[in-house]
RNA sequence: GCCCGGGUGGUGGAAUGGCAGACACGGCGCACUCAAAAUGCGCUGCUCUUCGGAGCGUGCGGGUUCAAGUCCCGCCCCGGGCACCA
């Protein structure tokens, strides 16, 4: 292990002095810092009621924080220097925050159901808990190592019975809801069977399939009724089936050519009864409150974009005499006379009922796809699509594909017949899955129409001379009638109001979002609290009951098939525990028998309410006590929506994450369960850190830690290689762990390394070799503080000059803006400054204590164990994390004299010193009486003086 | 294709519209040393230079302004996201 340049290099006694700042005794210092926080519990945050009370008086009067990092999963590899990125920066903030005057909550759990675990499992039988309380211990300790100030009575794991039995009660309450969508918010499911048992209310639209009255329903189709309202709630519907892994998959992990992304098998959408979770009744509230939070502009555009909400109009076409009419969705209802054909999904329910028997004798050859009748035509075309939707549609992207149907359907504006067809850019999950085409104003259409010989009709006027596609942009209606010279906008109200009048079409929105699907067919995650009787229908484990606790099984597999044999249904695990797949329970009519939901929740159920956990992790008899979650979460102004005040972590979750645990929360928040509207009220990407690759003439990567440099070529075993930059990790074979980071440098030199390549948004490359940069201000400061020979305090208590006041104190100021934007890079350099002006200033020693403590103070949360140990060498007793954090007196940020530059045209001819805040006569007069400046100014003619005080003057010449 | 970020020395990066390159790595030089290491100090954007300085410089081209890395318009390149969304 390299210890140059940290320990003798050739055993002579004496060549490094005794107590200088070494790794050996970074270690030495790190770990008796890290067990004296533990044993006295600095980092505990007290709450204002509860087991965790004790000491909140002492914090009663501060504001309080609370910062939150995205939790790990506690995977075997354990964790490489790109990992603590986000944690380092969270724990600068957090002690930052604490000594600046807050009640700091920083807490880290782990994220621990999942696919891996369960994975060894299958191929070692060791029990998925085994291996991740193992796993979590091998990440705990490394990150313990790295210093980090968390409170360790607040660690929960998502795989924790007293975790997963609240995740369990959360499943039960929004299945005991729905969504009120006239008061917009959740409600029990109770109150509204009371609504319709009082006939106040009738069921939503698509609820009661029979449309008869509820006082005729009897008690099972009333329960069906109810449960379609639910908002988690069973649901045969197409699903992403995914044999190979033998379980159904959310359109989140499958890949945009039909494969798993977890393994890459082959997808097949097939109907299967799963739960879903209606987060799309949250669809609108989940865009309109984007504007509450504090994230940035692309993670609330990706939200946006991925909730895809479009307003527009539904218009029904008629078809035939006893067919019902076609629904389409537009955005362009405007356009609706230059629909000249329509266009369904080839899976949609209509074509069946619609496919005509016979072709017409002039039918256009190209409509046909060269099938002899419209059956065939379209059981050709169903084929075809659905072998190419499993090879890669890249291919077929840009070409149009469809056939006709060999039937029309009615324009209801101008009742023109108009061709039906299907085709494959019509998808069957958006909207309505059929459109009015109108090539005119649409470019897929236009290429359709093209492709098919369809008629094209401008029901726009476009810019002269604009030919050969389509127009989208805006201009006075043509060709239709009534809407003729309106604009788009006017068009469309004009046009909605008349299809509301003749009943053919509404108002309406679409959105992209789709249903949550809830359903894993796995073994490793958190049971569903819910029971089947008699009838088939879901009923919910009493409360009493929980947690369900994941039974023991002999096969911690699914059952997987042939990755291509999409007909067999899916067997979760579960279910080869017979003795538990069968339950007796009595819900009120006597103790009866109980199939058990056999599925498991997805890995994301955990991660949508830990940090509601955190807050009371001991509770037995409540997710949080509702004092504690408005304490920590509550909104803290007028229209405030509440929630983690600082959340951190990757741009991988931007979507997924992020939006089930906003519908979550939302959904509790309906319910009265927290004051909060939202969980996370600021949150922060941070960067990654890559690290350098390097390939050799075959393209196979060479460990990397073997490479050397040489005149800036790179060499492996004597031979070249190629120099990438890539994700750390053993496939690149450029791991890089923190354990060797801290056995090379110590904790606090990795934590000040990771924060001083840069913003911690940003990312950045992994540079060992720059590592030594940030070692040796450590070693610096140490030497201001300390005698390298004698292991002294060489401070001095006279008073400091005023030079180095100042400059202690712009110091102050820059680390605290650093500290506060989380550009701790900027606040590293600024302790640096000060650090070199005292060792200019005070070469053989003697730094005035009035400085010296500040510095160690400024330093504390970055580099927290070395300035402890400077702290309490100086001669304090307690830790410095809750000391007062060093404050900026304004008046000595201000220097007496400055240097102010003196342009002429915009280039600087020469500098004056002149008194602060001079004002711009004076500071023109002051430049004019400089020789430089008088000689070029002489005989030229000066039109303008800029003078900015403090700043700068420029004379304009001409 | 569309939507977001971002392009500043050899490198990581600083810079409320007001002296571009703070701080650090690397490099060069000096001191200390028999020598090296360590430490300390100095120099280090590019080009020219009579060694005083001069010119050019924040991806490219325009513009606004007394003044642009920063604001506006149009391109190019890199990273990320979405992808026939009606």
């Amino acid at each position: 292990m390299g210890d140059q340049a940290t320990e003798p290099t050739n055993g002579r006694e004496g060549a490094i002095p005794p107590h200088r700042y070494t790794a050996s005794l970074a270690a030495e210092i790190e770990t008796r810092w890290q067990d004296r926080w533990e044993r006295e519990g600095t980092f505990r945050a007290p709450n204002p009621t509860g087991p965790f009370a004790e000491g909140f008086d002492r914090v009663a009067d501060r504001p309080k924080l609370y910062v939150m990092d995205m939790f790990p999963y506690p995977s075997g590899a354990g964790l490489h220097v790109g990992h603590p990125l986000g944690y380092i920066g969270t724990d600068v903030f957090s002690r930052y925050m604490r000594m600046a005057g807050h009640n700091v909550l920083h807490p880290l759990g782990y994220d621990a159901f999942g696919l891996p675990a369960e994975q060894y499992a299958v191929q070692t039988g060791t029990h998925p808990r085994v291996t991740t309380e193992a796993n979590i211990e091998i990440i705990s300790r490394q990150l313990r190592r790295l210093g980090l100030g968390h409170d360790d009575r607040r660690s929960v794991a998502t795989t924790d019975v007293g975790f997963y039995r609240w995740t369990q009660w959360i499943f039960l309450q929004i299945f005991e809801s729905w969504y009120d969508t006239d008061a917009g918010r959740a409600r029990p499911i109770s109150e509204l069977e009371a609504e319709l048992a009082a006939g106040t209310r009738r069921p939503a639209e698509g609820t009661n399939p029979s449309g008869r009255a509820w006082s005729d329903l009897d008690d099972v189709e009333r329960r069906k009724v109810v449960d379609a309202h639910r908002l988690a709630y069973l649901h045969e519907a197409p699903v992403n089936w995914c044999p190979g892994l033998g379980t159904v998959l959310a359109n989140e992990e499958v890949t945009a050519d039909g494969r798993s992304e977890r393994g890459n098998f082959p997808v097949f959408r097939r109907p299967l009864k799963q739960w879903m979770m209606r987060i799309t009744a949250y669809a609108d509230r989940l865009i309109d409150d984007l504007q509450l939070l504090d994230w940035s502009d692309s993670i609330k555009l990706m939200q946006r974009n991925w909730i895809g909400r479009s307003e527009g109009a539904e218009v029904r076409f008629a078809t035939g005499a006893d067919s019902e009419p076609i629904v389409v969705f537009t955005t362009r209802p405007d356009t609706l006379f230059g629909a000249t054909y329509m266009v369904l999904a080839p899976e949609h329910p209509l074509v069946d009922e619609l496919v005509g028997v016979d072709w017409e004798d002039d039918v256009d050859p190209r409509w046909t796809g060269g099938a002899a009748t419209p059956i065939d035509a379209v059981s050709a075309y169903r084929e075809k699509i659905g072998r190419t939707s499993e090879l890669d549609r890249q291919a077929t992207d840009r070409e149009k594909t469809g056939v006709f149907i060999g039937s029309y359907a009615i324009n209801p504006v101008n009742e023109e017949p108009i061709p039906i067809f299907i085709a494959d850019y019509v998808l069957m999950g958006y909207g309505t899955g059929a459109i009015m085409a109108v090539p005119g104003q649409d470019q897929r259409d236009w290429d359709f129409a093209e492709a098919f010989g369809l008629p094209i009709v401008r029901t726009v006027q476009p810019p002269d001379g604009w030919e050969g596609q389509a127009y989208i942009g805006d201009g006075p209606a043509i060709a239709s009638q009534m809407l003729d010279g309106l604009p788009i906008v006017e068009a469309k109200a004009a046009i909605t109001d008349w299809l509301e009048e003749h009943g053919v079409g509404r108002r309406t929105v679409t959105y992209k979002l789709r249903d949550w699907l809830f359903s894993r067919q796995r073994y490793w995650g958190e049971p569903f609290p819910i029971v089947y009787d008699e009838h088939g229908l879901p009923l919910a484990v009493p409360d009493a009951e929980l947690p369900v606790l994941l039974p023991e099984v002999e096969d911690y597999s699914p059952r997987t098939f042939e990755i291509d044999d999409n007909t067999s249904d899916p067997e979760p695990p579960l279910g080869r525990n017979e003795s538990w797949a069968t339950v007796t329970l009595d819900l009120g009519d006597g103790p009866k028998e109980y199939r058990r939901e056999l599925n498991t929740m997805p890995n994301w159920a955990g991660s949508c309410w830990y940090e509601l956990r955190y807050l009371d992790p001991t509770n037995e008899d409540a997710f949080v006590d509702p004092e504690v979650e408005r304490y920590w979460m509550g909104p803290q102004f007028e229209g405030d929506c509440g929630g983690v005040d600082l959340y951190v972590g990757g741009m991988e979750h931007a979507v997924l994450h992020l939006l089930y645990a906003r519908f979550w929360h939302k959904v509790l928040f309906d319910l009265g369960h927290v004051s909060s509207s939202e969980p996370f009220r600021r949150l922060v990407n941070q960067g990654y850190i890559q690290a350098a690759a390097y390939t050799d003439e075959r393209g196979f990567h060479v460990q990397a830690s073997e490479v050397v440099e040489r005149d800036g070529e790179f060499f492996h075993d004597g031979k070249p290689v190629r120099r990438e930059f890539g994700k750390i990790g053993k496939s690149l074979k450029n791991m890089i762990t923190p354990d060797d980071m801290i056995a090379e440098f110590g904790a606090d030199t990795l934590r000040l390394y990771e924060m001083f390549t840069g913003p911690l948004e940003q990312s950045r490359p992994w540079e060992t070799k720059a590592v030594v940069g940030v070692f040796r201000l450590l070693q610096r400061i140490w030497r201001t503080v300390l005698d390298e020979d004698t292991g002294e305090i060489r401070v001095a208590d006279a008073p400091a000059d005023e030079q180095t006041r100042r400059v202690l104190h712009k110091a102050i100021a820059a680390v605290r803006e650093g500290m506060e934007t989380l550009r701790f890079n900027v606040s590293i350099a600024r302790i640096t400054e000060l650090n070199n002006h005292l060792t200019n200033h005070f070469a053989d020693g003697g730094v005035p204590r009035e400085i010296a403590e500040p510095l160690v103070l400024l330093l504390a949360p970055l580099a927290p164990h070395a300035a402890e140990e400077l702290w309490s060498r100086l001669g304090h007793e307690g830790s410095l994390a809750w000391e007062p954090f060093p404050e900026a007196e304004p008046v000595l940020l201000v220097d007496d004299d400055i240097e102010v530059p003196v342009q002429i045209n915009g280039k600087v001819k020469a500098r004056i010193h002149v008194a602060s805040g001079l004002d711009a006569a004076g500071l023109e007069a002051a430049a004019r009486a400089e020789a430089t400046v008088a000689e070029l100014l002489a005989g030229a003619t000066v039109r303008k003086v800029i003078a900015v005080p403090d700043k700068l003057i420029n004379f304009v010449v001409g």
